[in-house]
DNA sequence: GGCATATAGTAACCTAGTTTACAATGATTG
DNA sequence: CAATCATTGTAAACTAGGTTACTATATGCC
């Protein structure tokens, strides 16, 4: 039993029933997804969109330069996937750039006052989303359920 | 203290070092993506193809019909991303498709050797990497982590 | 100053996946 | 049997995002 050919043996660790936690992470995290995609359809952004925009709140509370690169870096997103996303976000009216004058290669991003009020509403938004989500959940299995989450991202990260 | 406008108020509800369970389980995420990322980029497939062909291995050794949309069904994918991937999977010489006999309209889908082959090293490495993720944990704590999950997943579940 | 090197941003192109509309076949019911 | 309805799969157009290669500016070093 212990050398089979691929035609006769399973992969199959587990029974789709058992259900590895990869398996039920990859539930869960559909689940949260399409609760987000929702959100994100009502304000008519992509999840990146909201990514970068909340970056760019958080800059702008900190009074931090929100420059395109600073963006990249803190929201860690690609640089060019940034580029299109901000031009979009430009279209869309919710902010706009302005080269910088202190490095002239750099170009500075503010939000206009529909943006700021948009991401605003959107953040709200997802936090009662999230409130929700994690609702089915009593106070001490939540602070259990973030605990272990955090154990596995520190036991993850780079 | 109760109204405050948008330019002064901050919507953040939990500091970004405090961390909300979503932004905990964004971030997770992020790390597991990544993971499943590197795998699927070295067997030179997508998420989507590896979902599918799992599925269809399934129905496989189910014995079932393996028709496209019975995976749409089971792999829970849009019958036009199906439709498209398995062109892909075909073109890759990991699939083939053949009319259906019974349905006209229908068309089965079946692995080629190399096909086969491939989805099992890919499942198995996949269970490596689900392995190694939640190794951090002591065998308490995920069967806890899992019991969590499986509430959210359930409390949450349409 | 002047040359090498790093950095900010983008244009052009590529791929995966979604939406919409449709053709072809099958099932159902008068 | 014929008219209607449902199902299977796809073509075409669109979007988001990523990769590569490039321009322009800044910085460091001699």
């Amino acid at each position: 039993m212990k050398q089979q050919n691929a035609s006769e043996s399973s992969p199959f660790k587990h029974d789709q029933a058992d259900d590895s936690p990869g398996f039920l992470l990859w539930k869960l995290v559909a689940l949260w997804q399409g609760k987000l995609a929702r959100i994100f359809n009502e304000f008519s952004i992509t999840q990146t969109q909201f990514a970068i925009m909340a970056s760019l709140l958080w800059f702008e509370q900190q009074h931090e330069p929100p420059t395109q690169a600073r963006l990249v870096e803190h929201a860690k997103i690609d640089k060019m996937t940034l580029s299109k996303a901000i031009r979009k976000l430009e279209e869309a009216g919710l902010v706009h750039r302005e080269p910088s004058a202190i490095d002239t290669r750099s170009i500075q991003v503010r939000f206009t006052a529909n943006g700021r009020e948009l991401i605003h509403q959107a953040i709200v938004a997802v936090e009662r989303a999230d409130d929700e989500f994690f609702s089915c959940l009593t106070e001490q299995q939540l602070a259990s359920y973030k605990a272990l989450t955090i154990s596995i991202v520190a036991g993850n990260s780079p």
